[in-house]
DNA sequence: TTAGGGTTAG
């Protein structure tokens, strides 16, 4: 037109526009504008260039333009700023704009309140949606059907689901949108059931879904999960497009539905036949993987998008580095994160919470640590709660709770996942005040009926001594799932409660609730502890004649301890021999413990000539064997393994105990001397000693690796773990009161018999709870009926 | 100038 001669007129302007918003031609924008700019700006030029300006990612210089217009805006140029705000996903500016207009008392017409109201639902910001629902009433907009469906949207992103409901239930005449809107809201606010029936209602209602409606309503089907609705709404959508191509987000959306019902190769199929694809459609199907498990093949996915030459996005990040944690593969991770870097996606919070929590789950704390500790992260639940399951995932329980604690005083509000994560930290150190604690703080914050809450609430009773609790807890529960009754079970176990776990057992398999592997694993471990073999055969057997279940090598290595221990090392080592696993040390190691308590010589050395072909580093199992050696007198053979032993350069996990004194946690390793009080430690244990040999104890030392005299053998045996603690104990807390220690090994023959010997000299309770199980000791008695 | 949509961390 300039070629023509004359300046253009507005009315080419604003046809050309358009074309440049088409296009994203910031440049060509530039341009018309400074054609336009000597003249007197007419009100419609300048909206229309507000507009092009902010569809071209432009907010800065449109905001020019429209403060430049002053006094002669008009409604349409305050509604389109404020649109364009909500269009580059600047919803804060967008609100102040609109705050703006209501100070200066302009009136607003429908559009700025449906672009304010969907500002407010990005925002969450339930406040400003209220204030612009009362406005939208005052001028009488909220008649409108756009700006009902935008309340309901508001609502149901602030959370207020009865509201939108509500709300839609009012809307007279539902347009497609309106419709698409509600189904929306069911399936983000996780009724993916509500969803569905609603969609169907729409189209009774005669109203034909439209392709939003339709991906709208395809990540319930993925929620559910409901395959076969999946699959209709794939022919509905094939059969309405005549040239059957589907449009990326259709596409995109029926991808994540497959991988998500787990039917991937529908899923492969249709992803390698797409014709349109963007980043987002290989984002559904690498975080289809990575969430199935099948890490190999999500990373697998993520090399294949690289070498397209496309790059990956931050949800990209977050869908591969939980693949990276779920393969432990530090190299690899640290890799995804150089990337997140490169492509600046940092400042991201999923992405950042992904990367710490796969240093995390690699093992790799302190890259957590340094990440978490950048302070804009420091604000958010999720970062805390990472953390929290990072420490625990990598033992480090105290941790966990310290950082719960830290938390709290940060005024960090905790959340359900916060309360699940950290009671397990409670339950590992059986620090039964501080999960007492936690179970008042759970009751104030409203989550006591959750179920998984409650599930970690008897857990952690059961396993800071208090089956009492436990139990209480379980019975009176208005909802339980299998892992409550799963939880329960195995805290039975735990206690070798073998009853009560084998009549909670046939309660819950008459109770309906479907039985898992798990189930099995807490009623046969409370067999074990028990040495009830035939019940435990039963139950074994039953396992997958009336439920289908195969067992997992856990069973089979219950099974092998339990007809171990029973002396028929026979039938253990056949059930070894025939089972359709290849049995793991686990396996082995059952085998290895019964022949060392019936003395089986020729037996534990197969088993032994399998543990160290299976754990060529662990000696625990050699120390078995030596032991087993020592016991019938075959000392040459003891000196043996043990000489073998130095020279492979084994090394035993050293024993470590636990005991809280005043809240505070005490640990003791085996053999250590740097204690400030072990003077005092020693001569009171030097006292018990003295009173045990009146009694008649003579130290069972086969329990001992070293090879050296009697007499310091006792001394080794002296400084296992266990007894500093006891002994630790005894100094610092009131006669009569109660001793719990925790252990991360077995408890040892002759530490058994000590501690039964102690309990009756001081008149103290005094509980272990080592890696299997609780022993209760009161006066020279213990509770259980498996030891030795 | 406007409302509904695909992938996302603990």
């Amino acid at each position: 037109m300039q070629v023509a001669g004359g300046a253009p007129d507005s009315v080419s302007i604003l046809n050309l526009l358009p074309a440049i918003c088409e296009y994203s031609a910031l440049l060509l924008c530039r341009e018309v504008h400074g054609l336009v700019i000597r003249r007197c700006l007419l009100a419609v030029v300048a909206n229309g260039l507000v507009d092009t300006y902010c569809k071209c990612g432009s907010t800065v210089v449109a905001r020019k333009v429209f403060d430049r217009l002053a006094g002669s805006r008009d409604g349409v140029s305050w509604g389109t700023m404020i649109a364009g705000y909500v269009y580059n996903s600047r919803y804060r500016d967008a609100l102040e704009l609109f705050q703006e207009s209501r100070r200066l008392n302009v009136k607003l017409n429908r559009v700025s309140v449906v672009s304010a109201l969907s500002a407010a639902a990005e925002t969450a910001d339930l406040d400003m949606g209220m204030s612009i629902h009362s406005y939208a009433v005052e001028e009488g907009v909220y008649f409108d059907v756009a700006v009902k469906t935008a309340l309901v949207t508001m609502y149901a992103k602030c959370g207020e689901m009865e509201k939108a409901e509500l709300l839609f239930d009012g809307i007279q005449k539902r347009d497609i949108i309106a419709w698409s809107a509600m189904v929306s809201a069911f399936v983000q606010t996780g009724c993916p059931r509500k969803a569905i029936s609603l969609f169907q209602e729409m189209q009774m209602d005669g109203i034909r879904p439209n392709r939003v409606t339709l991906v709208s309503v395809l990540p319930a089907c993925a929620d559910l999960p409901d395959l076969n609705l999946g699959k209709s709404i794939h022919c509905f959508a094939l059969k309405s497009k005549p040239d059957r191509v589907l449009d990326v987000s259709l596409g995109t959306a029926l991808v994540a539905m497959y991988a998500k019902c787990g039917s991937f190769r529908s899923a492969r199929t249709l992803f390698d036949g797409l014709l349109h694809k963007d980043v987002v459609t290989w984002n559904a199907l690498i975080n289809g993987y990575a969430q199935a498990g099948e890490a190999e093949k999500a990373l697998q996915v993520f090399h294949q998008l690289q070498s397209i030459g496309q790059h990956p996005d931050s949800c990209t990040m977050v869908g591969v580095l939980p693949a990276c944690a779920l393969l432990n593969a530090i190299r690899e991770g640290a890799c995804m994160h150089g990337m997140v870097i490169k492509y600046g996606f940092e400042s991201d919070l999923h992405v950042k919470n992904a990367t710490i929590d796969m240093y995390a789950k690699c093992g790799d704390l302190p890259s957590s640590e340094t990440l978490f500790l950048e302070t804009k992260f420091y604000e958010d639940v999720i970062s805390w709660n990472t953390m929290i399951a990072g420490y625990m995932h990598n033992g480090q329980a105290s941790e966990a709770i310290a950082t719960f604690h830290q938390m709290t005083s940060e005024n960090i509000e905790p959340n359900l996942v916060s309360v699940v994560s950290v009671l397990p930290a409670t339950g590992y150190l059986a620090a039964l005040k501080e999960g007492l604690a936690l179970h008042s703080y759970v009751i104030r914050l409203g989550f006591e009926s959750h179920v998984p809450v409650g599930n970690c609430l008897i857990d952690m009773y059961s396993k800071c001594g208090k089956l009492d609790y436990a139990c209480n807890f379980f019975n009176q529960m208005m909802y339980k799932d299998i892992v409550s009754w799963n939880v329960m079970l195995a805290g039975y176990a735990l206690h070798g409660e073998a009853e009560s776990a084998i009549s909670l057992f046939s309660q819950v398999r008459d109770s309906g609730i479907e039985v898992d592997a798990l189930t099995y694993l807490g009623a046969l471990s409370a067999c074990r502890h028990a040495g009830s073999v035939t019940e435990g055969k039963k139950i074994f057997e039953s396992m997958r004649n009336n439920h289908r279940l195969e067992p997992h090598l856990e069973h089979y290595a219950c099974m092998v301890d339990l007809l171990g221990r029973a002396g028929q090392l026979d039938d253990a080592l056949s059930l070894i021999y025939t089972m359709p696993l290849a049995p793991d040390a686990a396996v082995w190691g059952a085998l290895l413990g019964a022949c060392k308590m019936h003395s089986n010589i020729r037996m534990g050395e197969i088993a032994l000539e399998n543990l160290s072909r299976l754990e060529p580093g662990n000696a625990a199992q050699y120390v078995v064997l030596s032991n087993i050696y020592a016991h019938v007198g075959r000392w040459t053979d003891a000196r043996k393994l043990r000489a073998a032993m130095s020279l492979t350069g084994l090394n035993k996990t050293p024993g470590c105990s636990w005991v809280e004194i005043k809240n505070a946690y005490h640990a003791f390793i085996v053999g250590d001397q740097s204690h400030p009080q072990y003077e005092s430690m020693r001569n009171l244990w030097n006292d018990l000693q003295a009173e045990m040999e009146k009694m008649g104890h003579v130290p069972d030392t086969t329990s001992v690796l070293q090879n050296v005299e009697e007499e310091e053998k006792e001394f080794f045996l002296d400084t296992h773990s266990e007894r500093l603690a006891i002994s630790f104990a005894l100094l610092n807390t009131e006669a009569g009161t109660e001793i719990q220690i925790i252990k991360n090994l077995r408890v040892c023959g002759d530490c058994h018999t000590v501690t039964k010997l102690v309990s009756r000299i001081t008149n103290r309770r005094i509980i272990v709870r080592d890696s299997s199980r609780f022993h209760h000791f009161e006066n020279g008695i213990c509770s259980c009926r498996d030891f030795w």
